[in-house]
DNA sequence: CCTTTTTATGTGTATATGCACATTGTAGCA
DNA sequence: TGCTACAATGTGCATATACACATAAAAAGG
């Protein structure tokens, strides 16, 4: 019996995908009106900063599996917020963002600030910044493996 | 240009998605032996507490969206883990565990202490510990809404 | 008691996620 | 050069997630 109340109440796990999906359900809604989901938003941020990578390489920007990386471009090839190009390699694919990828990154970016200023509220001061601090150490973690 | 390494460094968004995929990841190689995701382990937590719960009762337990837990229960049903039985109430349906559902459970919990430990190794004692308490903070937050 | 409202649930659709397996192309080496 | 190892990507499959819409049953109110 003592062990249903050890896992539900000390699960990191448990704990954690709970706060995401609350997080995600706050970002959702934000971005809805521009018609991106804050996964396909910061993909795109990504695909910005590297301005032409791979999948590998956002793979690897993103700590996100590469196969991941394949299926949600797909919608944003789809509604043409990126697009692919060969390369020499013709192993690889390179990614870039398109004239209307950037016009909606840049809506978007008003409606991100709403929504970092929306959980920033909504959590208080002291647990934004503890969990900011938190998650850049064991996101340093991640990235060292 | 600045922009996306704003998005990029401070999104918390981002941050909760990033750790949660890991922390997922590593709890679901830790269960896979024994047949069930982090998910279902953690909404079979939930059922042994409750008892008997509805829908509703998981949904708010688990701070999961009601047909989120409709489709969840749905491999557990399949596998003979819980069972569901009318209630005097024709519109509700009442969730319990089976008993090869506890042994899963039971042999999961192992598994579940070593995710734990390695988690808690991985990340170090003092993210870990900020973490935890972090997290409880920010659900409480959620739980009160 | 009958109508209206509320409650509990299910389904269609779309995105997100990652493992196992398959394919194709490049590089390295004898 | 030709074979082998490795590297980049795609696909099948299964789970997880939630919104919008639909249905059926209970409760409320006259």
């Amino acid at each position: 019996m003592e062990r249903y109340y050890d896992v539900a109440q000390n699960c990191l796990f448990s704990k954690t995908r709970t706060v995401s999906r609350y997080v995600t359900n706050l970002y959702t809604k934000a971005l809805k009106e521009i018609g991106v989901t804050p996964v396909q938003y910061s993909m795109l941020t990504a695909i910005q900063i590297l301005r032409e990578g791979n999948i590998n390489e956002l793979s690897s920007a993103l700590k996100m599996d590469r196969t991941t990386i394949n299926r949600n471009l797909k919608p944003l090839l789809r509604d043409g917020h990126v697009y692919v190009n060969e390369s020499k390699d013709k192993r690889e694919r390179v990614v870039s963002i398109t004239k209307e990828g950037e016009e909606i990154y840049d809506k978007g970016y008003k409606e991100w600030q709403k929504a970092q200023e929306e959980l920033r509220a909504e959590i208080g001061e002291e647990n934004w910044s503890e969990l900011n601090a938190v998650l850049d150490s064991v996101i340093k973690v991640i990235a060292e493996k």
